[in-house]
DNA sequence: TCTGGATCGTTCACCAAGCAACTAAATGGT
DNA sequence: ACCATTTAGTTGCTTGGTGAACGATCCAGA
């Protein structure tokens, strides 16, 4: 404690110093309105770790294998399964699970990219359809082969058969949307 | 085809003629290498689905509750169980499954907040230490409730014990990481 | 029919994360 | 002891996503 601390702000916490007798004392009772137990925090965690190391590594395969990013594959491909291969601006929102502004850019970009056309809508005059081009359809599915692929190498390899229904299950549930 | 066309591009697809005579003839016998199976497609897309919808629910939540985002809580909290209250860039970068480019800035933005500090490492003259501030204890402890809280409201709920240990068991498995 | 509130899509300003490039320091093989 | 390789952390640049504000349109109730 004489020439050691580099500390680069004040006012950091010492090492170990740290109050003992309190929590040490009881049998760790764990106060159910502030913290996870065991069980609740490792399931939180799995599915946050999961996601994010499947999330990150697929996405930098996607974008070599096919210069083609998650997001826009899955526009052009629910587009592609959609009637007349068209879709609001909306509907397609709330299938990717982006926002409506995140939405228009993103469609902004497949356009520029002559990957979809806009079309507005006859029934409502507010509305505008994405609608995949023939060019869309072609790079998706040149994209396609490559993208299940990593689907399967990075994420689906991990399951077995019975795994998958399992998963599928659990992940299907409604969660609290708004 | 005569005056209903307003097409803001050209090279739209047509609505419904796409080709049938293909596909549904044989008894749909899906490519394995270009598709994935009815089982597959359900457990990757329920995967991101909840993930996204999730996320991007408990995000706005913690945002209005406690103007503290997932991933600063998130490393708030590794640095709290952390031993000495302190952790290397790089481990927290790979607790929180972030870039150390993105750790680098989002340790930034606590430190001039004064929610942690940057201590330089003595037994490694590149490293550097994050530690958490009196200031950052406290800030985790006033924002813990409510974040839990959100955590158990918008993700936990939808479980039992028996899911939470059948959820746990499947996505702690290795995803390959690089 | 008119009007107040919802809805559709876009734009704007902002912010967060990633990669690649860089500096500095550690490490290992000869 | 030396140089080549690897590692730690930061920085510049680019990309992509969000919420709020907005104009346009639709719709429901007086």
């Amino acid at each position: 404690m004489s020439k050691d601390v580099q500390v680069a702000t004040p006012d950091v916490l010492p090492p170990p110093p740290a109050e003992s007798a309190l929590e040490e004392a009881a049998p760790q009772a764990i106060d159910p309105t502030t913290r996870l137990d065991e069980l609740e925090h490792s399931a939180w965690r799995a599915f946050l770790v999961a996601h994010a190391r499947v999330a990150r590594r697929l996405e930098a395969d996607l974008l070599a294998a096919s210069d083609l990013p998650l997001a826009e594959f899955d526009v052009l491909f629910q587009l592609d399964i959609a009637d007349g291969q068209r879709l609001r601006m909306n509907e397609l929102a709330n299938r990717v699970v982006l926002s409506r502004a995140g939405m228009t850019r993103l469609v902004d970009r497949l356009v520029a990219d002559g990957l979809v056309g806009r079309v507005k809508c006859d029934s409502d005059a507010r509305g505008a359809y994405a609608v995949l081009t023939e060019r869309g359809r072609e790079r998706l599915e040149a994209a396609r082969p490559g993208h299940f692929a990593a689907v399967r190498r990075l994420f689906l390899a991990a399951f077995t058969r019975a795994d998958l229904e399992n998963l599928t299950e659990l992940l299907d549930r409604d969660f609290p949307t708004d």
